[in-house]
Parts: C-alpha cells; structure tokens; sequence
DNA sequence: GGCAATATATTTAGCTTGTATCTAAATTAC
DNA sequence: GTAATTTAGATACAAGCTAAATATATTGCC
C-alpha cells in the first residue's frame, strides 16, 4: 500500500471545476451568476474555474450578443437588465468520442461530438467468420477512419474509444481469458488502435453497451434499474442496478446461454434464431422458402396460425426469461432491443400479460427504439463517461 | 436543484481525517510517521488531524509504554531509536451499535463494539404470528434492552442500529408498501426506537445483511461478487456485486420466491421445507414421527435410502438455483447460510458436480460458518458501516 | 556519563483555494 | 441624463496543506 493520494487543496479545484463543467455541458451555455447558484460557490470561485476551464480548452467565453434585446432563437428573450454577463459554453468541439459495435459479421463505427450528436458513421464487413484477428482489426480500423473522415473530424483529437463485443467483458475492460478468439482480439484491438491513433480504447460486452445506450436516449432514460435484453440471433442481457452496470467476477452477468437449459433450449438463442428453428420444426412458413424472422413476424401479423403460434411460444420464453431477472435483479423496466426489436412490439402484450404468472415483481416491458445504433450509442455513451470522468486529467490536444 | 454543496477548504479535513480514522480503525494504533506513509500527508497535517480526531473522541492518544524495550505481548519487540513516537489508538468504547435479527418468529440483539466485536446478545419469542406491530416492537425493544444490559453498555452511546427482517427492504431502508404487514412495523419500529432512546435505525432485508456478514467474518472475505443463500425455511438471496448490495428496484432482488416455477415447487420454500415436503411425499422418515431436516440429514448420513434420494433432490434443485444466478449475475462465491447450514455441508459434493451442467460460469460454492448469527453478523457490520461512513458528521455523546 | 546518530515533534513561512466585502462598470427604465 | 439593477473585479482574510528549519527524546557506543 503506497500512498493513499492525500487531499491537497488542489482537489478542491478538481471539484470544483468538474461540477462547473458539469453544468455547463448540460446548460451548453451558463454565466456566473447560474453557475454560483448550482455550485454554492462564490462569484470569485466560479471565474477561477471558468478561466483554468477556458485555459485547458473544455469551456469558451462567448462575445457579447449583438445589441439585439429579444433577438437569437435561443434562452433568453427576456429583456435582462444590468451589467451583461459573461457567457461561457462548452466547447463541445475539444475533441470527438467513437463507438464501436463490433459483431461477428460486421463492424460499425459512430463518431460523436462532446456531447453524444453522432456526426459520422461507417459500416464494414469481415470477409469470414473466423478471420485472423489481425484481418478483423483491419476492418474495424478503416472503419473508424472512415466515419471519421465523413465527419471531418481529425483522427488525433478523438479522446476515448468506446467497443462492444459480443463476449463477456470485466470491469477493468478484460475479455476473459477462457474466450481465446475475442481475448487474443482485444488484446490486438487496444494496442493496434493506441500505436496507430494514440487512442484509448474501452471494451465492454455489446449488451452492456446496449444498456447504457438505451438509459441515455431509448425508452429508459433516467430509469436507474434496468435492463436490456440483445435479443437478436444470440441473447444477452446488459443489467444496470442503481445507475451503474453489472459485470461479476469474469464479466459474465447476464450471458444468460444457460438460463433456459429448464426447457432444454439450445444455449444461447435470440429472438430471430428461435423463430428460424421453431418455424424450420413447424415445416416452415406458408409460402416455402427460408423461414426468416421478418417473414414470420409479417406471417402472424396476416393472421397465419403456424407463425402466431410460435410466436406465442417467443412470447412465454421471454416472459420466462424476464421473470427470472425480475426476481434475481428486480429492475424498474426490461428493454428488448436488438435486430428484431422494431418487430417485437407485437410481442409485449403477451409477455406483459404472463410476467405475474412468474414473477412477483414484474418490471414494466417495452421495445427499443433505437434499431440497429442501439449498441454504438451505448459505445459512445461509454466513451463520453469516460471523458467526462477524466476530463481534467486529459490534455485537449490544440484547436485546428 | 439548490445548492450542489460547493467544495470548501473544510472539505480536505474530512477527506483527510476519514482515511487517518480508517488506518487507525484498522490497524489500532498507530504512530504519526505511519500515517504520513499511509496516507501520503505531511506529519504536520496528520498531527493536526489526529488532534482533531482527538477532540471528537474517535481516538486516544496512548501514553508512552513504560521502558521496556520487547516487552508487551504485542507488535513492537524491535528496539526502536530515536525520539519515541506518539500513539494513537481507535477508541473502540467510542460507542456502540446494535444488531437486529427480527424473524416471524424469534428476534435477536446483538451489541457490539465499534470494532465489532459482539459483547453483549439477547433474543426473544413473538407470542404469535400475528400479534399486531406495536407488540412486536416491545419485544424487539427488550431484546435490545437486554442484550446492551448484558454488555454493560449505555443505551445512550448506540451509534446505529441494523436490522434485518424476511420482506423486501429498498436502498432507503423502506419496506415495499406493497408488504401491508413490514411496511407498518417499519415505520413504527424507526419511530419507537428514534423516540425510545434515540437510535437510528437501518433496515435491511435479511439476506442481504447474510451477504455483508458473510464477506465480512464469513467464508466469502475480500469476495467482492458474493451470493448468500439464505436457505432455512424461506429462500432468500443477499446479492453484492462489486462490493455493493444489490437491491433493485423495490428492494427486491433476490427474492426468488417464484425462480422455480419451471418445476412447479411451491414459490419460496427453503432447504428445511423441501426437506419436510419431500420427506413427507415419500412416506416419512424410517421410525415415522416428524420428518424435521435434521432427522432427514441424519438418516442420510446413517446410510437411509430415502432420505439419500431426498437430499439428492434437494442438490440438484439448489444447483439449478445457483446456476440461475451465476447466469445473470456471475458471482465468483455462493455461500449457503441459515439454520440448516452445518448440515448443509453434505450437499456441497452433488452441488458443485451438476453445476457445469447448468451454467458456463460456475462460481466456487461453500456453506456458511456463522450459524444462526449470520444476520446479526451483517446487521452489525451495516450499522457500521453507517457509522464508519457518517463518523464525522455523528456527535459523539460525552465519555462515560 | 557524555556524545553522536536517529527518529520524531514542533515551528515558521508560503502556496492554493476558498469566502466575504467593497467598489467599478455596463446596461435598462424612466 | 440619471437612477436602478446586475454583474465584474479587486482587496482582505481564513482554512488547510507543503516544505524546510529547528527542537526534543531516545538508543548505542566509547
């Protein structure tokens, strides 16, 4: 046990300026005034602050608005009386967030300002499942370059890297070793993309990921126990419990693979895999063909008996599912978000409708809005957590 | 949203004197040069903070030890040279805290000191099930009274009081409204006790206070995902991840009273009651009379076909429970604690064999060794960690 | 017993960050 | 143009920490 980092008075600066900042990036544009309010210090306080902030590149002072009294579309169309304030805004362009969604079959990359608005984005493929790590890194790499330059944004001012995997993860960002596909991957990721970039890479499971995305801007904005079914061809759950996401010992909560062996399901199927399996052993769908889940979600919807029967039998797996985690975890609402999730809506009645049969404390259910982005915007939520948790302590590189 | 509590130079004192306190705590007695290396502070400022200390009454200044140089029975048989240190010491008589057990049936009051050491216990019968709340309180009251009698301690130096009760407890310490019964004896037993002597009361459900106790001088020390299985009559999870109890939404997590309906087995029956049930599907144990779980664990040891099988059963079902949540929350531990714990180190063998059959990540299982104190145990280890957290900001009241 | 070596204690000066208070500046309203 | 209002800036001072110099108490050795 070295030292245990005593409290110089320069902690209080670090307080300080990071509750400043704080309201400044939510607020976008604050002056003293506001800012003596929300952090109880005095107006002398709040100005060191704003300055060391505008000193290290996060906040910019704003010139005096023209001498129009309720002129801009913005705040503040009262006429305000006395001396004009000094308006500082944070600079939502000191640097750039990624957020990786890397999946099996394809990579997609989001470039997101400092505040979270998604300003570019690319998509690649991988030439095959079982690529050498190095080939996958490829890919990932000139996807990233190419969202960035569609955002014209410049590869060295991107401050943290967020990437999901669809594999259990730790808190301290570790694939477990036991996964030797993606652990050899993210130890190649991470120092691929810090020697070529210089950038700091955070990896997390895809369905965490898809968590802190769906508390950010889905249907569980603000809902402190969550949680987030990926019920595409694989089913994982990322859980957050009072605000903050669950990893266990190896990072494996919520790889539910198992949880269904009771039916003696295959392990880890999602939504679309079950509704290809089940409609294959129901002797596939009306019309012959391969019975995809869009197919068998539109069957049902035309009232075909066969496809709304398995999706009964969907429906009373997931509330299975959803009722497990209810009583384990017990969380306010339960999110299904993945591939299918525009489709699934027609499920939820059926599973809401059958949770009190399994569950004394059954969440409320609903279905992502957010499609495809669901796991990048959870990367670059991730990302942003990181900068805005280590914003003092990360050097902006210069303005260009 | 008013103050956000702005970080004033006040600020690094409390920071400062709540790590000095915690080595202290830890280590009993400590000199000044110690604390500078452990907490990174300039011998000037750990003596200032130590002389605070001093005044609130959190610790004593030792006199200098009489000129022996390896005397004592304690740590320092070095001769040491140069000026002698002074030494500091946790005053562990600052004061004390309770911890409350409070069953359907029974209640127990533990008193401890602020190093957690019990001295003092006392339990006592409710006349019935349903006696109404305000006599159930009298009871707990007397418990409370006896034990701190019987440790020679002042009612009036209870720092806080832990408590933990059978029903869903929230982070705020509030029973779920929805449990008519708890949530009215809630409030009265916080109030009565407030009023009575003055105590704050934390409540807690009792299988998360197992889970504190358990990490705390159980077998899952320094586990940081750690489930404890409550499993005496009732079946109950206490559920810590990443150091922190898990409560969910309502306080419910853990309670997995409905987690085996897929076999169709009464919701939330513990070890003794499958035992009881299932002993007496099969027609009893062999020289008739109740089939109580320490007959059937008894006859099984002594070789008895039937009761053999019933424990069979009774493994796999706790597999599959614990499979259940090493699927969803991946705890590295899962202790299995309450009255029927002792016996219950039988079942370990056929546990820990059908795990991988349920579950990718199996965790490492062990019985608990606390007994019947295990709730008291976590209730007094939560009323500390209260005092431990608020040290600062309690009053202590005046020596005695 | 006296003295060097050693470890700790205490004092003093100075830095950072904060508060409190007073004065100056810039704008609106009349 | 002047008063009222609001914010800015400057000055004095308090809390808490560091750093460096000085003082004190003990051991070990001659």
């Amino acid at each position: 046990m070295p030292h245990a980092a005593a409290a110089t008075p320069q902690l209080l600066r670090r307080v300080n300026a990071q509750a400043v900042l704080r309201h400044i990036r939510g607020a976008d544009v604050a002056t003293g005034t506001e800012l003596m309010a929300l952090t109880g210090l005095t107006r002398a306080s709040v100005i060191a602050v704003c300055e060391d902030l505008i000193g290290r590149g996060w906040i910019v002072e704003l010139d005096q608005p023209r001498n129009e009294p309720h002129a801009g579309r913005g705040m503040p169309p009262v006429p305000r009386k006395g001396r004009p304030a000094r308006r500082f805004a944070f600079n939502r362009e000191a640097g750039f967030v990624l957020g990786l969604d890397i999946g099996a079959a394809t990579t997609t990359a989001a470039v997101a300002d400092l505040r979270g608005r998604v300003i570019g984005r690319s998509s690649g493929s991988f030439r095959a499942a079982d690529i050498p790590a190095l080939e996958r890194i490829g890919v990932v790499d000139l996807a990233c370059r190419k969202a960035l330059e569609a955002a014209g944004a410049d590869p060295g001012r991107v401050l943290a890297v967020g990437a999901g995997i669809a594999a259990p993860v730790d808190r301290d960002g570790n694939v477990l070793v036991t996964q030797r596909f993606w652990s050899l991957f993210d130890v190649g990721l991470r120092s691929a993309l810090k020697e070529l970039h210089g950038w700091t890479v955070l990896l997390e499971n895809d369905a965490n990921l898809a968590a802190l995305g769906e508390r950010w801007r889905g249907s569980g904005v603000g809902v402190d126990d969550l949680v987030v079914l990926l019920a595409g061809e694989r089913l994982g759950a990322g859980v957050m419990e009072s605000g903050r996401l669950l990893h266990g010992r190896g990072g494996a909560a919520g790889e539910m693979g198992y949880l269904d062996m009771v039916e003696g399901v295959g392990s880890s199927d999602g939504i679309a895999a079950l509704v290809r399996q089940w409609s294959a052993a129901d002797g596939g769908p009306s019309a012959g063909g391969p019975a995809s889940a869009p197919r068998v979600f539109a069957d049902a919807a035309a009232g075909d008996a066969t496809a709304l029967a398995i999706l009964d039998r969907i429906s009373e797996r997931m509330a299975r599912v959803i009722a497990s985690i209810a009583s384990l975890i017990n969380p306010e609402q339960v999110v299904i978000g993945g591939a299918v999730a525009e489709s699934a809506g027609v499920l939820l009645p059926g599973i809401t409708a059958l949770l009190p049969r399994f569950t004394a404390t059954p969440p409320r259910v609903t279905v992502s809005p957010l499609g495809d982005a669901i796991v990048t915007a959870g990367a670059v939520r991730h990302a942003l957590d990181y900068v805005e948790a280590n914003a003092l302590e990360l050097a902006l590189p210069a303005p260009a």
